[in-house]
DNA sequence: TAAAAAAGAATGAACGTTCATTTTTATATA
DNA sequence: TATATAAAAATGAACGTTCATTCTTTTTTA
């Protein structure tokens, strides 16, 4: 009997199908036949892989904010001072955005629209714990404001999907120093 | 011979609904019918007063950013200092946010989905001259960070647009303390 | 050779928009 | 003031299209 083995990479190309179109169309105004072209799929075949249109993008979310968490966290964050482990975080984000700008723009997207199951949209920003346990430190040591968390990510981490956005948009261009400028503005607003 | 004389009433009932239905299903997901239903109108009478739905949206928009501007800049602004300016305007935004949600949100999602023609969303930040020249000066007079106004908006106006989502999506609260807290932020973060 | 994978065509629902008709309104006339 | 009337405003139904999903058949795989 032949096992079912259905193959990574056509899963692979509807989920990087997905992300382009959804990218630049929203999530209504792309069709299954049209991720099915970009994939080299027939649209019937989509359905041996995701339930339906909703899954196919709950799952596209799920793996792309994986990928992000992993991309973020999963590099030496050995840090002498606070200052130095926010920095870290801060640039691998900053990394994040430009290198892979298609999963950036997407998770943007996916947190700006209600295109999303709230199931699958983990609650609030948890999925930043590490970033969170550090500003814990921080607050205790008295090196970062002791206000919620939800300010703070506001004004130091958000700012960046922004700037990208408009990068995207023609009427920013993030350089070198803008990096710099903005990492400066970024801890002095969330420093004591 | 009668007078073309169409009710304003029933336009602002539509631009209602369509803020009303986009909000919380998007664009593309709102139908025309549903529309109409709210507004109490037929689906045919709509396009009595727009030409058709992108029109309808993009009207939507202009009217909603045309209150916005008025509201944040059409008040007493007779500042004494750069900070005291900032202060200002910076806190009309908070109220047109707190006190106008629906278009605040209307606004928000409109600058981060591509549903409008780029016809008629205005270039960039630059609706916000009046801060803009603002923030010139307080560049000259050595009070402001001289670095590009969009990282100054990305750090000390835009956080407001996330923190009320985050809001509306009830994982955060905007308390007065908070208000103050994220003011005190947004000026840490763009000041020398 | 038999099951899995994939495909293209078919289906039914939903949508934006238009059409044919009715209702309302404003004015002109008696 | 009451009535007539013609244009404007509004309507519900209909149209043509698009889309997500399913069905039936063919191709691939082990």
């Amino acid at each position: 009997m032949a096992k079912l083995q259905k193959s990574i990479d056509k899963r692979n190309a509807l989920i990087r199908a997905t992300i382009e179109l959804v990218n630049n169309n929203g999530f209504h105004a792309t069709p299954m036949s049209k991720i099915a072209k970009i994939a080299n799929v027939s649209p019937a075949t989509i359905y041996l892989y995701f339930e339906n249109k909703q899954d196919l993008v709950n799952q596209t979310y799920l793996e792309v904010k994986n990928n992000y968490t992993d991309f973020i966290f999963k590099s030496d964050n050995k840090h002498t001072t606070i200052k130095a482990g926010f920095e870290h975080i801060w640039r691998r984000i900053v990394d994040f955005n430009i290198n892979e700008s298609e999963y950036s723009f997407f998770l943007t997207q996916c947190n700006n629209t209600p295109i999303l199951d709230e199931a699958s949209r983990m609650e609030g920003i948890k999925y930043l714990q590490p970033l969170l346990d550090l500003w814990e430190q921080g607050k205790k040591e008295g090196i970062i404001k002791p206000i919620s968390d939800y300010i703070l990510y506001a004004n130091s981490i958000n700012p960046l999907s922004i700037l990208m956005m408009a990068q995207k948009k023609g009427q920013f261009q993030f350089t070198k120093e803008h990096i710099e400028d903005t990492f400066i503005t970024a801890w002095d607003s969330i420093k004591l």
